[in-house]
DNA sequence: TTGAAAGCGCTAACAG
DNA sequence: CTGTTAGCGCTTTCAA
């Protein structure tokens, strides 16, 4: 049996009202019974009990944190930044994995409540409004992590995709592209589906490129299917000189893909990336990308919570963190810049 | 303010006793008060506190599980395993990623007692002495997840690491290769380590081959320094045709190394790697490797843990999952295999 | 400065 | 079948 704060006070010699003292407001116990209690502690290694505690504050300094896809890298520094941030402000996260399953995403929150879990960070998928509903009924704090609403009113932290896409189809442009394909993921996706499409299309709009949906194939999810994305792009659109991907993941099978083709990446296609997952360094070419700051949305994210939990009310409901591109090597530059 | 029990008792107009018994034992209790108290629930959304339900029942159904570097694919998929048994068993996972921080570990396992977790999922680093301690002083139920220990009677269940090495470069030589490096984890690491190495020299020794330390480089821990270690490599072992690695991560790491130096994979150079994480059939080219049953060491571990923890005492101690060569193309088959 | 006692939300005897 | 009561481990008045 775990030592409870009786053992320690029979063993100290004093009531539990001293012990749980000396671990609360150690400045209100005279000196030498703090020490007697102290040793007591460390004989019996006493260590309070959580869930006693967690009862009687109404908190539990834990964070709840569900998480759509964990074999996708992207989550990887997401979590850190989560982790990092949470240490920090002394919470504990527990995270699950939904594998985008409805009914156990509803599971894990229903579970997030019974544990009287702080708050919850609600990651990367589309906030559906039975999800919404699912939320509300919980009546406890959330933040979604890339990822946002416009029709709900609820916190969250991310990217703006659609000015992140635009910008990387703008580097295509300047570096001398006007053969521009893309493959990405469905529009009905509201997060990493139309808005990265938008971006695409504004940016060939704006330079009086042809923006027609011809040139773009949808994937529907996150699945493997590249290959026969590719196919397609390249059946549909044989004079594509880029491409402009909705993922890293899709940018590194589409080159996989090429290679297999025979196609040399970036010389006769240029491939261009999204996320900035770590392995993007290791392929060959090496993958020039737009990269989210993932580590800092996971840490801001945490931050928010907590200011939402502290009822600090903080600033912004919708946060959007800067995106920068990373120029490796697979977009070719066809013609320097034109200008800043 | 969340509902209680006694919210409940008071809409359907019945003792707590009666409102805790149609959660526990329905059938105890007469159809029509069943059928109020029923009502009052579903009208008041009322959810038990898992805390106190924890604090009397003194289990939480919930596991610890630490990780020492969240952003390893190689842990996305244990992880998956591991949910996918909890679900199945009635657990929740509180995942901790330590980034192999000493104090962050104690500080988690500490977490861990005070919240009361079931037991412990210790992942994949070598169970050092003071580690060891710690976990003793917790009395808590722990399986050893991708490692184990020789030394301290502890559960684990993964893959038997030498036989795996020693598989891997047996596959290499009967492919043809006679010239074999191997890229290493450093040897004080007795998993990822020694026992890597132990196969791979066992596999050239019984084939008369020579290996002698100067055709294994080893790498500090997980860091990205493979193309020094390449570099080296190819430079004390010019005539080496293949090159086993400890991890796909080095693998990927190496394969990149070799294309920016103008060596092709596989004609040239072949290289195995040690895993099989997802990316490494999206490499180029696709990589051979050794798979390691991810999921399955996932899920067993919860399962074992769990018939700890109900002290079903179960059978082996150390438990090892069977591993597999996946052949692709990053390793050349020089001449057709011996026999079976 | 300290101890006794009430209570956090729930379960489990124990009567009735 | 149901309500009353004690108690899980802890914090927090309230007196002393």
């Amino acid at each position: 049996m775990k030592p409870t704060i009786k053992d320690v006070a029979k063993l100290a010699n004093v009531s539990i009202s001293t012990v749980s003292r000396v671990m609360n407001a150690p400045e209100t116990v005279v000196e030498t019974k703090k020490l007697r209690v102290l040793d007591a502690i460390e004989r019996l290694k006493y260590k309070p009990n959580a869930l006693a505690r967690g009862l009687i504050y109404k908190k539990t300094n834990t964070l709840g944190v569900v998480i759509p896809d964990i074999r996708n890298p992207y989550y990887a520094d997401i979590i850190r930044g989560m982790e990092d941030a949470s240490k920090m402000l002394g919470y504990n996260l527990i995270i699950c994995n939904t594998d985008r399953d409805r009914a156990r995403l509803f599971s894990y929150l229903n579970n997030f409540y019974e544990k009287q879990v702080d708050g919850i960070l609600y990651t990367s998928d589309p906030v559906y409004p039975d999800y919404y509903k699912a939320l509300q009924r919980l009546q406890m704090p959330v933040v979604l992590v890339s990822t946002h609403s416009m029709e709900y009113r609820l916190p969250s932290v991310k990217i703006n995709d659609e000015q992140a896409a635009y910008d990387a189809v703008k580097y295509l442009i300047d570096s001398g592209h006007t053969s521009i394909g893309m493959i990405g993921f469905h529009l009905s996706d509201s997060i990493a589906g139309l808005p990265r499409y938008e971006g695409f299309a504004r940016a060939l709009r704006e330079h009086d490129l042809d923006d027609s949906k011809d040139n773009v194939v949808f994937v529907n999810g996150w699945s493997y299917d590249t290959p026969d994305a590719a196919a397609q792009l390249i059946a549909r659109f044989p004079s594509v000189t880029a491409v402009f991907t909705s993922s890293d993941e899709l940018a590194i099978g589409l080159i996989a893909y090429l290679h297999e083709q025979g196609i040399r990446v970036p010389e006769q296609i240029s491939v261009m990336g999204f996320d900035n997952i770590r392995w993007g360094n290791l392929s060959i070419p090496k993958l020039t990308t737009v990269a989210q700051p993932t580590y800092e949305i996971g840490f801001r994210s945490v931050m928010k919570l907590n200011a939402i939990i502290k009822e600090q009310d903080d600033s912004e409901l919708r946060e959007y963190l800067p995106h920068t591109i990373i120029e490796r090597a697979s977009a070719k530059i066809l013609k320097s810049f034109s200008s800043p």
